[in-house]
DNA sequence: CCGGATTTGACAACTTGTTTCCATTTATGG
DNA sequence: CCATAAATGGAAACAAGTTGTCAAATCCGG
């Protein structure tokens, strides 16, 4: 009942990659009635979720992916009408992005949706596990943090 | 201190992405001086635990990702030695792989290298938190696993 | 034994994300 | 003010995985 932690551990990884595999497959279902894609829905999320309207890398630096990829995102959410682009006062070439009036509107329906879901959901499991579970996460994602370790900048 | 389950669980979600990214991230500089990267290193898991020599549907059965996928890493893997075709009696198209020599003393090295690595984690977490989060994890995957639903294949 | 369904590998296209390179814009220090 | 460094978008190549198609092999029901 008690294997060892260190194999515990192993277990929470492969059940890491199991579950990122599943959620990116529910949640393109999930959005599916809304023209979005799992990936289209975290950069419409994080769009939606700051306090101003935010260049491409500001987006990448708070999602934790690379600021190419995001900008994929936004091209194809601006193309579909959900997200907006408005001049930068402070960089020519990087414009703000903010949801349109549509985009707040799909948002708005798929949190809603969303909330429903976990709240389903949330009824299979105790206060104490759900907040153990943040701590193991946490601490494990602290521990792999890309640490900028030797990447000092090669002194040329 | 207990904002709510549903917001709790929608933070387990997002860390589960996160820490997917960041365990590959640290996989593929883990398993760099092999030679090999995250998905190999994966694949050849599968391959080393196997009970008997597996074909490539079975390999991605137990993993849990397509054939196709798993197909790639494994003519990969035979093109670094590090896995062996075999004839498979049963089935003239698809072979049976199996480590080789090379792939078995990889393997040991690299599980040496994990299990110290997880050992020195574990000092992070309690066990009544690793198993809390496992509860949780599971829960999850067999509440999002893929269920068949309605695709009782279309009655022609 | 035969014929159709299923399995399987090979191949190609697509999605998501990363890395790399380049050109332009912005910032900074003398 | 100007030169150089940093930030930014665009494009291309790559990695990993998915889906789809095709042909060969296997399986199964009659």
């Amino acid at each position: 009942m008690n294997p060892d932690k260190a194999e515990i551990l192993s277990n929470v990884a492969l059940s890491v990659f199991r579950l990122n595999g599943l959620f990116i497959e529910w949640g393109n279902e999930f959005c599916l009635p809304h023209g979005l894609t799992s990936a289209r829905w975290q950069v419409m999320g994080a769009i939606a979720l700051a306090a101003q309207p935010s260049s491409v890398p500001q987006i990448a630096a708070c999602m934790g992916i690379t600021r190419q990829g995001v900008q994929k995102q936004v091209n194809l959410l601006v193309e579909e009408g959900i997200v907006q682009s408005r001049p930068n006062p402070a960089h020519r070439r990087s414009p703000l992005y903010a949801l349109t009036r549509q985009g707040q509107e799909t948002y708005r329906i798929l949190r809603q949706r969303w909330q429903q879901h976990v709240e389903a959901l949330s009824g299979d499991f105790s206060v104490a596990d759900l907040e153990a579970a943040i701590r193991v996460l946490s601490g494990l994602a602290r521990a792999h943090a890309a640490r900028p370790e030797t990447n000092e900048k090669e002194v040329p």
